[in-house]
DNA sequence: TATGAATGAGAATTCATTCAT
DNA sequence: CATGAATGAATTCTCATTCAT
């Protein structure tokens, strides 16, 4: 077959880089083969060179992506508020959402640093870096003010992300719990865990005290 | 050659146990190759499958010895009260001490499920589920006895599982921050996070306060 | 270099064919290696596997061609008469020519059934089943109607078989032997061996008798 | 385990030979493993080195002895008197009785010729020669006695030597038809094939005429 | 824009063989 | 006489990549 009429290479690209992802998630970013992708999309393996100069800047592409797709969304919902519980429970609600959005691109980003080369790599922990930032700074700032007791901001920042993070490798969309629970039930750990003195009357986790998953 | 002076098979199987452990965590377990496995041990690239029948069962080896060691452990080592806070302050110690300690298998079991064929991966994930259970009961048992406060104590211990595992991510034997001074913190944030009535008066957390890694 | 000016894929594909039946005629299927296919044909080895997903599945396919080759033939030179001697002279005619003329093919299909999967296996053997059925046939009906004398149709039809396929064993294009007189020779034993009642005065063997091969 | 007591090499030796000749008939000698073929005598597989110097040598070895047998035997056996189709009669016996009785010798005889290196290749074709002679001299003493009439004896020789190995391909010592009258038919067989002035009046052949295999 | 034929390097795995014990 | 640890070369097969069309 020659070219089919109408085809379109935005159209193309954006079929790989789904794909991409998928297949990445599902298998690991070096299990994965540019035939199963190309059959995927309905290609030829050749034809992903049109988008992609090689199979490792198609991961460090899709990474910093997803890094700069969280930091701009980050950007655009964050609270104007500078309460920092209030800015605490914006960053976990917003955190929660976009990694049960996107889990597969946040499992990817992940699992995968290892694959990148080194000069890719740094350029992905750097973004990385900032997106943490924004939570250090949130819990350094409320220690600061009182609001929240942890020995150390930078460690309570990483416990309260590989902790929210962790919600992907569970969560299903389809399970037990809903989305608007699960963003109910981490907001009350991560207040209690950075010692906020909180008002945990909140009403969304208050009727559902005597449920209990599994 | 036939056999170099000397030469033994436990050793060998030891020596192929250590590094490939070292090459997975690395480079991950498909990127890991067997020929670089090979001259790590400084044996020939066939000589492995003395020891292992192929790529795949020495993955699902490493990683059922590594998840029998846990159990094992904790079964020797957990404390016989039954008071809630002491045995999740026990398992809060256990865990980031053996994740510390054995921080490459730890990644290794975390990252690698993937690569499992389906019924090593069940066998796995039945094991590690053992584990988990562990601490899931824990946290029951401190909800119904009034020491805990979390609405779902499953929930919980996932997410304090996650933040708990986290460690080994950022964590150096050679940083700032001691193992004895991680333990506590982690402690620390572990008992907030369950809404532990603490005694957060405890010396080790406290003339830290000012202490900041990075 | 990616592709040769003018490579084609069916000329490819053939060129591996002949070579394989060239080869493994040669050496034995478990003998021959891709490599040195792919070293006759003039390409990478790992070129093979765009014609042919194993070096199994290449025996299988070789085998099937052949013998559906053999049934197709027989199909449209066999004659029209119900005669079971013309029809037993035509049988050993066309037996005797295609299996000079393709006497590699035939060699290994006769050598090779040993190293095909059991699936593909029978798939073949059925094939040679109905090819051994055309000769019991004729033979049975010879019997029937009194031409042929013989205890059992079928015994015969192997026994008939294995003396008409040995020939592939000795004869050599450019020996002493025409294959004019081969057929001929080969005719006249045949008749005898399942008492036809013979016109053995047939000019082809006559003026040879005191001829003598090797 | 060390040796094990009353180990007597020339039961290990025989243990060997013959799961050679049996693995590499269902195998092929290419696909015939010395790992399997150790596994099967209970040995490992250096100890074979005991007993052959190289796998290669091993298939010769077995072959010589098989023509050597053959040989021998029909040495032994052959009968005095020099009428043809007596002759002719013992050696169809012999050799329809050695081939079913030593299947797989003779199979691997016939198969695995190719498989031998140069030089051994014609010592064990030469024996064969001698084998191919007896029937040949049989033959052309009994055209000249003007007890058979074939166009050449030679070319004779071979297609009645192939049609009686040929037994060996699909007769089964648990089948339909007994050794007894498998002889039976052969020898008629062979004797309307080479022109006998027959006195196929023989009883074996005769109450079996309505019998009818498959 | 896309194909499909081909490459070449390298992967896991197998196997005959060796030899200290 | 036999073992078992090891070798090294080869095997089938896979895969990212190239490029003429």
């Amino acid at each position: 077959m020659a070219r089919t009429t109408g085809s379109d290479g935005a159209r193309t690209e954006d079929a790989i880089r789904q794909a991409a992802i998928a297949l990445i998630a599902e298998r690991g970013f070096e299990a994965m083969t540019l035939r199963e992708l190309a059959r995927r999309v309905g290609v030829q393996p050749g034809s992903i060179y049109r988008y992609f100069p090689s199979k490792g800047r198609m991961l460090v592409e899709l990474l910093l992506d997803h890094l700069r797709f969280l930091l701009e969304h980050w950007q655009r919902e964050r609270p104007g508020t500078d309460d920092p519980v209030e800015r605490l429970r914006a960053f976990v609600d917003f955190h929660v959402r976009s990694h049960t959005l996107r889990r597969r691109e946040v499992f990817v980003a992940n699992m995968e640093l290892r694959s990148l080369a080194p000069a890719d790599y740094r350029k992905v922990v750097a973004l990385r870096r900032r997106y943490e930032d924004i939570l250090t700074e949130i819990l350094r700032d409320g220690v600061e003010r009182g609001a929240f007791r942890v020995p150390d901001a930078r460690v309570a920042a990483f416990a309260v992300l590989a902790m929210l993070t962790g919600v992907g490798t569970w969560f299903r969309e389809d399970g037990r719990l809903g989305k608007h629970e699960l963003v109910a039930q981490y907001t009350r750990l991560v207040m209690q865990c950075v010692g906020a003195a909180h008002d945990d009357t909140a009403p969304a986790t208050r009727h559902r005290q005597h449920r209990r998953p599994d």
